[in-house]
DNA sequence: GCCGGCTCTTGATGCAGCTCAACGGCGATT
DNA sequence: AATCGCCGTTGAGCTGCATCAAGAGCCGGC
């Protein structure tokens, strides 16, 4: 199995709905997917949606905790900061995907845009009332965090036990599948990206990322096409390097 | 703050209740801590206690996912294993944690006892019986997921930027922190973890994690008291290197 | 008591990836 | 079109940790 196969996992559960957030106007896959149309009714009164800019913070580490956002449009990028000013990415997201979710008063990390985007917020009270009414978004609230525990373990395999390229390989293809759930037609993808930014997902340098993507490019493994543009021309070589299964280890 | 404080949230927030688990007989931290006598009726008649010797499989990666479990007395670790063999230890499991809980058919993970002890488990389809009968209680493990996730990430960060001997310190440190949230008294915690099970923990070798210790007992910043005593003589010294705020990094 | 197996420790050596540095490409601004 | 800043690439050297190896302590079995 790909050890990143469980985002897939994740993603995949949240994208079969063709529900519409009323209020939001995109094909909804996160919260929105698997409800009725009395819920969705009452979760298109309690959010509103913001048009955001690359670089744009959603919020910031530390801050209350106040709402719950949906990603509808673009890729974001999750952050700590350590106190001595060293930072990591904690992970992608993308349209769809649940940001902001959590139990404590403050968020324990960062969200930033990397493209132009948009998000739909709802305050987190409401959601609360919400899920007194309906017990099955508080299940879909629990599937989806499970589903996230386990990309974190898979996250955490492959920062433990893999090298710099098993590690650049396995992200390009989780991307390339991320990409792909959501329709993504055509064998180009998008890497938004930097490589400073996929370093620190990754627990490598920008340097070393850098040397793995031009190997992988040498090796015919991949195209890329503009400063945006990936594409995958031997995904097989990619996901074998990229598994966990190396020979002979 | 430590980078694993959220671990000791998740602990804490799961260590207030001094309710009994009826059948079990232990006291309660993970499942039934707010829980009403009723709901502990309903449980307690649906779970069956075992007890295990080290070593023994608590289940297996892969295995289909028909329990929910509770530990109710010793210590366990999470693995992985890739399909080429390389394994890695995912986390360590204390008494009054959950274990196995998960939407999918089959477990991700193993789970394998350090020490003697014994678990308390539920069948799966039970437990969907009572979160419909009692909402509350899958309210619960939502709260419980979204802290272990968060847990995830500070784990995340430690593999990723922190070097051999932080990763060392702030595993040390939270697992005192650990025995000391379950009323250990004394200065002397317990290490069951072999020097191989911290080091596939942490993303070190067991000479690397062997080196760390003996350079902590050498400044007099542990004391290690037979096989499986440690004792944190300068806990100060290893918070502040295990926290992340390296000066001039 | 003696032996075999396991864990831990410590030393020597090698290498993957980090660090430091230089340069080229591209978009934005004016 | 010129300039600036950011991003990406590539090279050279260094270092932290892995690897390989040897030996010591401890425990259970006989």
């Amino acid at each position: 199995m790909h050890p990143l196969d469980t985002t897939r996992a994740l993603m995949e559960g949240t994208g079969s709905g063709a529900d519409i957030c009323l209020r939001c106007g995109s094909r909804s896959i996160g919260l929105c997917a698997p409800l009725d149309a009395g819920m969705l009714d009452d979760m298109a009164g309690d959010s509103e949606r913001h048009a955001l800019d690359a670089r744009d913070a959603i919020f910031h580490q530390g801050d209350t905790a106040r709402f719950v956002y949906t990603l509808t449009e673009g890729m974001a990028r999750l952050t700590r900061v350590l106190p001595d000013g060293r930072q990591a990415v904690i992970g992608f997201r993308f349209a769809g995907d649940t940001l902001g979710f959590t139990p404590a008063t403050e968020h324990a990390f960062g969200a930033e845009m990397l493209t132009r985007g948009t998000i739909c917020r709802i305050e987190r009270r409401r959601l609360d009332t919400l899920f007194r009414r309906y017990p099955l978004l508080e299940r879909r609230f629990l599937d989806l965090c499970v589903r996230e525990l386990a990309a974190s373990q898979d996250h955490i395999l492959a920062l433990g036990r893999f090298s710099a390229e098993e590690r650049v390989a396995a992200f390009l293809v989780s991307l390339a599948e991320a990409q792909e759930r959501r329709n993504h037609a055509g064998p180009v993808f998008d890497l938004p990206a930097t490589r400073a930014d996929i370093g620190e997902f990754l627990g490598l340098t920008l340097e070393t990322v850098s040397r793995a993507i031009s190997a992988f490019r040498r090796r015919g493994w991949i195209r890329l096409h503009g400063h945006n543009g990936l594409e995958l021309v031997d995904r097989a070589a990619l996901i074998g390097l990229g598994s966990g299964d190396r020979p002979g280890a």
